[in-house]
RNA sequence: GGGGAAGUCGCAUAGUGGCAAUUGCAACAGACUGUAAAUCUGUCCUCUUCGGAGUUCAGUGGUUCGAGUCCACUCUUCCCCA
């Protein structure tokens, strides 16, 4: 994997790149949609290409371990094989589900055991077994297995977990180093920091992870129940260490002006399961706020929900019609909600990126944000 | 014409002497950040300074300290037999 900068934003940290990976190009920044299961919910994959655009997407470790399995995606060729997804993906490690099924696990230095969500069966993720995992499943970009911890973890276990991340990461590159890719691509892995809300944490947690000299690096453990702006500086701490020639991962974030705020202090990746989960819950990002369809003042209003989207579906479906279609329950409109969402959420990073190159990315970005939060 | 059953907050329901009254649906809002989420939460008779206050269970009258619940009549609906 290489990474190329080709534009600058002078007045902030914001920057344009290019990843190459031996399955495309990704342009920099970029958003990731996230399909856990191998699937971005409600969305076909020609639509993920065609109307979305999307360049890479992500599957879940934890996941797919799970189901289908190893045999089977082993046999499959990997995730790739299995889904017929020819661009980049990204696996996340598991991390966040130490996090998100804190009733379900137990940490201990080896790793961390689970229960299954599915059928309570109990599993133990090391380092190792995930790394051995994520070659499987084959992605392009492996994520290192951290602990990931809420936002409201005192310093004491801040720390702790830090500490904690920083040997499992060691030995993910351990066994990263002594494998090989299964499928005749290359793979890289991205370590990730922590140290939570804690601005000498995240210091001495970059530090660590920045000395791994890894094709790229993630910022972790943010927007779990810290205050946003907690999580602005925490970017600019880490970001502040963090090689400049790698691109920067901030995973699990976040809102349109999350993004913004992120691209600013020199984030290039993001991903996040809000536009597709709060889009089957009815809820439209647009260039002018945020739209509930549910609501009945979408009833007769037939302008189409777009007409300026690269989606079909944008031009061609009214407002009033998504509106029946999620008060009726009906299938297609979480898909064209889904679809709707991550064709913004790429169209946003989309305009950063030529902004930044055209040298007023201050401009644009003080123009739109506010306003990305506003309810129409 | 004869016999039987039933009327509860939009719809459907619970309720057999202490009830502003159960539950589901619908409706109206809100939440959602490396997905155990096509999920979850709130409101849902009227008014409210959110402490309460006022009117309710087809209608009228009655029994009772107290009635959606018991009694009488009236109205309405449904079923069965002619």
């Amino acid at each position: 994997m290489k990474f190329d900068i080709i534009g600058y934003d002078k007045r902030t940290n914001a920057r344009a790149g290019i990843i190459h990976t031996d399955h495309g190009d990704i342009p920099t920044p970029i958003f990731m949609p996230v399909g856990t299961q191998g699937s971005v919910k409600a969305v076909h994959q020609r639509e993920l290409r065609e109307d979305v655009d999307a360049k890479i997407i992500l599957g879940n470790t934890y996941h797919l371990y799970l189901r289908p399995g190893l045999d089977i995606l082993r046999a499959a060729g990997g995730l790739h094989g299995l889904g017929g997804w020819e661009r980049p993906l990204l696996t996340d490690s598991g991390g966040f589900q130490v996090f998100s099924l804190a009733d379900n696990r137990r940490i201990k230095e080896e790793g961390c055991t689970f229960r299954s969500h599915i059928d309570g069966s109990k599993h133990l993720f090391t380092p190792e077994r995930v790394m051995d995992i994520e070659r499987v499943i084959g992605a392009d970009i492996m994520m290192a297995f951290d602990e990931c911890c809420p936002g409201e973890s005192d310093y004491r276990y801040a720390k702790k977990a830090m500490e904690l991340t920083h040997r499992w990461l060691d030995r993910c590159c351990q066994r990263f180093g002594e494998t090989e890719p299964l499928y005749g691509y290359q793979q890289s892995l991205f370590p990730i920091v922590q140290g939570c809300k804690y601005a000498d944490l995240r210091r001495q947690s970059a530090e660590y992870i920045a000395a791994k000299g890894a094709d790229g690096n993630a910022i972790g453990g943010l927007a779990v129940g810290e205050p946003t702006e907690t999580m602005y500086e925490m970017i600019e701490v880490v970001n502040a260490i963090l090689p400049k020639d790698r691109p920067r991962y901030l995973m699990g974030v976040g809102t349109p002006a999350n993004l913004l705020e992120g691209i600013e202090r020199g984030v290039d990746m993001f991903d996040c399961v809000m536009p597709t989960r709060n889009g089957r819950n009815g809820l439209l990002f647009t260039p002018h706020g945020t739209i509930n369809i549910k609501n009945k003042k979408w009833e007769s209003c037939f302008e189409p929900i777009d007409p300026d989207s690269h989606a079909e579906c944008d031009r061609v479906y009214s407002l009033a019609y998504l509106h029946h279609l999620i008060r009726a329950e009906e299938i297609l409109g979480l898909q064209i909600c889904s679809i709707h969402n991550l064709t913004f959420y790429l169209w946003l990073v989309g305009q950063a990126r030529q902004h930044i190159m055209a040298g007023d990315f201050v401009e644009w970005k003080a123009d739109i944000l506010p306003e990305l939060g506003r309810r129409v």
